[in-house]
Parts: C-alpha cells; sequence; structure tokens
DNA sequence: CAATGATCATAC
DNA sequence: GTATGATCATTG
C-alpha cells in the first residue's frame, strides 16, 4: 500500500517517476494484473493510477487529494499528442440549483488545480504496453475560467429553465453535458419544461477534445 | 472518422 | 440511484 503524499511537491515527485513507465510495470509493482481490454474495465487506468500516487480511494464528489486541492486525471492521447477522448468531470446536479454559482460548482472546485496524466494510448495497442506520459499541474489561467464558466452558467441556466432535453453535447464551446449513468434505464428526477418533475438521465460535465488538447499544447509546446 | 449519446465496473 | 473511474460504438 502507498501512502498519501503530504505536499504537492512530493506528489509530483512521485508521479514523475512514473514517467516512461508502462502500464504492466506500474501494475505489477502494485500486485495487479493487467485487462486484456479495457471494454469491461473502463476506469482501470484511472485507479491504477490513484493507487500508485496514493490517492484516497473512494467515491466523493471532492478532489482526489483534499488536503492538496489537487484533482487527479489521467488522460488517453494517441501518438500525435492529441486527446482520445472527452475528459469527464463530475456529475451535474439537475434539480435545487437555484442560486448556485460557478465558483461553488464542483465543475469549478475540481478544475482549479489538476495533475494531468497523459497516457500514450491507441485504440490497437494492448493495454500492458500504453506508456505513462510527463505528468503536469494545470490551474486555468483567465481566459480558460472565463470559458468554462461561461459554458457552466448557459446550460445550468437551460436545466434551472426546464429544458434539459433540448440540451446535446453541442452545448458549450469547452464543457459539455453528456448522459453519464449505468445505461441508458437509469433515471433522475429533473425539472420539466413546465417546471414539473421529470425522470431524466443524469448527465456529467466533460471537457471537450480541442479544450484539453489546447492544454497539452501549452504545457509542452508542441 | 470524429463526435455524440450509450455503456461498463465498482462502492456504498 | 449516485458518484467515482472512464471508454465504447453507433451515427452523422
Amino acid at each position: 500500500m502507498i501512502n498519501r503524499p503530504c505536499n504537492e511537491q512530493q506528489l509530483l515527485d512521485r508521479a514523475q517517476a512514473l514517467a516512461g513507465l508502462t502500464l504492466a510495470q506500474v501494475a505489477t509493482d502494485l500486485n495487479l494484473t493487467v485487462p486484456q481490454t479495457l471494454r469491461h474495465h473502463k476506469g482501470w487506468i484511472g485507479n491504477l493510477l490513484e493507487l500508485a500516487l496514493g490517492a484516497t480511494a473512494g467515491s466523493k464528489p471532492q478532489q482526489d487529494f483534499p488536503e492538496l486541492g489537487i484533482e487527479l486525471k489521467s488522460i488517453p492521447i494517441g501518438i500525435n499528442g492529441k486527446p482520445l477522448e472527452t475528459t469527464y468531470v463530475c456529475i451535474t446536479p439537475l434539480i435545487g440549483i437555484g442560486g448556485l454559482t460557478w465558483s461553488q460548482s464542483n465543475v469549478c472546485n475540481k478544475l482549479k488545480k489538476v495533475l494531468w496524466i497523459p497516457i500514450l494510448s491507441d485504440r490497437s495497442l494492448p493495454i500492458a504496453e500504453r506508456q505513462i506520459g510527463s505528468p503536469f499541474l494545470w490551474q486555468p489561467n483567465q481566459h480558460e475560467q472565463q470559458l468554462m464558466r461561461q459554458d457552466w452558467e448557459e446550460i445550468m441556466e437551460l436545466i434551472a429553465l426546464g429544458k434539459i432535453t433540448t440540451i446535446t453535447a453541442k452545448v458549450g464551446q469547452v464543457l459539455q453535458l453528456r448522459p453519464k449513468g449505468a445505461n441508458s434505464k437509469a433515471l433522475t428526477p429533473a425539472i420539466g419544461s413546465s417546471g414539473e418533475q421529470i425522470m431524466t438521465l443524469p448527465r456529467g460535465f466533460y471537457l471537450k477534445i480541442p479544450f484539453t488538447h489546447q492544454i497539452l499544447i501549452n504545457q509542452f509546446n508542441l
């Protein structure tokens, strides 16, 4: 078992030590077996990194390292450095959101400080051979903050107005709202078009690929 | 062939 | 069901 890092530098050092290793090497160190496919183990890489870095495991709607105020996120990238997938941020509250502001939101809270760990992936590359890239700590600059805040406010307003059923993944410049549940049968209460309560799919906030791509470009000067 | 909407595993 | 970790796979 790995203990929790006491400070930011220790976490960074630990993450940097993983750079260049394959997922198989890390898994072996932790006494874990590498799945053949991620099809039935979608969160495996994320959990592996949490374990390797000493994150507090659990399903809490907060940061991975609350003491440090840091959120850990792995992001699959191709050989050209482009993210392969959007990045899940958190679940979206659908009711009782009156008066909720951006700075109070879980999205803002989580994205204040993120330790990104790129994973050199590819649909056809065996999980075990995928390589961990250089981790880096990111904090949104003023421009990025504003973009995220704009999208968040637009989306939350639509939800509050009972227009959740009209929201698609196309709404928003850098953030998007997408279904986030076990399947299309999982339902949760939300606000209907006339203010009544309806049942709909749980939604989650995601970071769009061009946005995370830009973060990587800024970081590595690609 | 990228993006959107759907889905998988697990803990509680 | 909610929330964590995400990727899958059909569609436009």
